[in-house]
DNA sequence: TGCGTCAAGGCGTAGA
DNA sequence: TCTACGCCTTGACGCA
């Protein structure tokens, strides 16, 4: 993913949700209960930082009945009726946020993760997810790029076959050779506002 | 309507 | 046992 891809005007994200899915029981379906008293100190904590970093985007209603997987949990939801997973849309600022830090560095600690997900209005497990999902991404499009270049050098030495034969990452080069954003490697670790 | 993107789900693993 | 990680996969969403 392209920062350009991520810099959308507004995505409808609602953080009013994500609040009050801390407030539920569960939020992503695991593993949020030790959590809560510490979304609760940041949620005070951080609200004079967030209310810097998102004058725009702190209240959106309506747009997106995003998030709340807990909501309609608690709102009657049955285990037989399988739920609707929501998806959601991180701000602009959020992601900027943290493609910041994830510069910065690739892993954060407790206390660092606790720190920035109260910066940003988002829970501890979203944060740690968005930098799982981040490395990941960042280690496909690396994986990506350096079998093209041994592609590139096996042409030339007329050894095309035998590399994509050999090599193991071809079928993971199958499953993605429809996402366009693989082959926009810019070198390991690197920036990550392209 | 098909496709790309991406947050979240799921599972296996490792370390404390 | 708990937690976080990697490695995919799934499913919601936006767009052409």
């Amino acid at each position: 993913m392209e920062m350009s891809d991520t810099v959308k005007p507004v995505t409808s994200f609602l953080i009013d949700d994500i609040l009050s899915v801390k407030d539920g029981t569960v939020f992503n379906g695991k593993r949020c209960s030790q959590k809560m008293e510490r979304c609760s100190q940041w949620k005070e904590g951080s609200e004079k930082l967030s209310e810097q970093l998102f004058p725009p985007f702190g209240v959106q209603t309506g747009s997106l009945n995003t998030s709340c997987p807990s909501t309609s949990e608690s709102s009657g939801f049955s285990s037989s009726a399988k739920q609707k997973r929501s998806r959601a849309a991180f701000t602009h600022l959020q992601v900027l946020e943290l493609e910041k830090k994830f510069n910065q560095q690739k892993y954060l600690s407790a206390p660092e993760r606790a720190h920035l997900a109260g910066t940003l209005r988002l829970t501890e497990t979203q944060v740690k997810i968005w930098f799982q999902n981040r490395r990941y991404k960042t280690k496909r499009k690396q994986q990506t790029s350096e079998f093209c270049q041994d592609m590139y050098k096996a042409e030339g030495l007329g050894l095309r076959d035998e590399l994509v034969q050999s090599s193991l990452i071809t079928s993971f080069c199958k499953a993605y050779e429809c996402r366009p954003y693989m082959w926009d490697y810019r070198g390991p670790w690197g920036p990550t506002l392209w």
